[in-house]
DNA sequence: ATTACAATACTGACCAGTCAGTATTGTGAG
DNA sequence: CTCACAATACTGACTGGTCAGTATTGTAAT
């Protein structure tokens, strides 16, 4: 009877669809509804319907990518128990993440920031998310004894930092490959902390 | 005759200094060029008289200080001739000026961030200036023997990122102190590349 | 009287957001 | 099953505020 058992995408999501595709390209600003509008084929209205403006349509899919980075992460993890090769496969989680998924990848990394006023808290908020979450692996890697103590406060930052730019080189470039990426960054940020294998 | 020896700001820098203030703390699409003119106590067509238009007077300020920051570090590098030093004084200097100049900094690493197809390339262009410049002393270390083989691009490109995620984080926050900064992040980028002292 | 700069009022393109209306689906009473 | 009504989903022409950029005129110096 219930013929939509796959095939249907909801309105919603065809403009969530349509907004990535353009946000990600052309930035915030110089994405117009009207774009999404004829890119996803709905009304104007509909954007509406579904989202109260243009921000929260944007915020959206920041906060949607970033939920599925911090879940693949967490993943990964759950399935090592032991110290430092926690920290390592939730990088391969992460890496592999952005890896697949470009566009998010570059909204998030790109084109939510210098938005100004409205949208520094968010990009705040996502940005500690991430830190505190390397944070709190690092600690534990400290704690067990695989890695000498650090102020982790500051290298959970610059490892991101570090992990961002790599990434945001490669979505624009397409280089290095994420294999170079991930046979030159993961022994780089492990050595940082005098990790040795 | 002339008296403007030091302290006659010229329009055109009474212009600068304004847009530095508005555009750093509200980003470029935020900042409405009638707030310039109140702040700098000029008049519109001034503006228009001394830039093109909005845009050129945003790239004049980022352009400017990424000048700066080049000369600060090129400077340090040249009073210091020997391999891998080269490289700690060059971080010195750089984490130095950023120091120093908390809105510039601000200006470059969030607010010319994801405005739109229009800044793209100069955001990629600056970067890569950066980011060659530290490859290019990465390379002296490795060619001296200072340090092992590594894939400098990706390396630099990393160690940027891990600059400006620590320089944002201390712009916001105003912590950690620059003390701080350069105890932690300095061995932390030296380790990454297998050096220890 | 020409150059260099500055002040002010003005214009008009642009585009996020609105809203009155239409279509679709749900429901429950007879 | 079907009619009456309601709730939800969607449409697209229209609007009104905003603000970058312009036109015009003023002025001080040489």
């Amino acid at each position: 009877m219930d013929e939509s058992t796959s095939d249907k995408p909801s309105t919603r999501e065809r403009i969530l669809d349509a907004a990535l595709n353009i946000f990600s390209a052309k930035g915030f600003h110089d994405t117009k509804l009207d774009e999404i509008v004829a890119e996803a084929s709905i009304s104007k209205g509909s954007i509406y319907f579904h989202f109260p403006n243009k921000e929260k349509l944007f915020i959206a899919l920041v906060d949607q990518f970033a939920d599925l980075i911090e879940r693949r992460a967490s993943e990964a993890i759950a399935e090592e128990a032991h110290g430092i090769l926690r920290v390592q496969v939730a990088l391969e989680a992460v890496l592999e993440t952005f890896g697949r998924y470009r566009r998010p990848a570059k909204l998030l990394l790109v084109q939510a920031v210098g938005l100004g006023t409205v949208f520094e808290r968010k990009r705040m908020e996502v940005n500690d998310r991430f830190a505190r979450l390397i944070k709190t692996y690092l600690d534990e890697a400290v704690a067990d004894g695989s890695i000498a103590p650090v102020n982790t406060h500051i290298v959970s930052h610059a490892w991101m930092g570090a992990i961002y730019s790599v990434v945001i080189q490669w979505v624009y470039t397409g280089e290095p490959s994420k294999d170079e990426i991930m046979h030159a960054l993961l022994p780089l940020l492990l050595k940082s902390v005098g990790y040795q294998d």
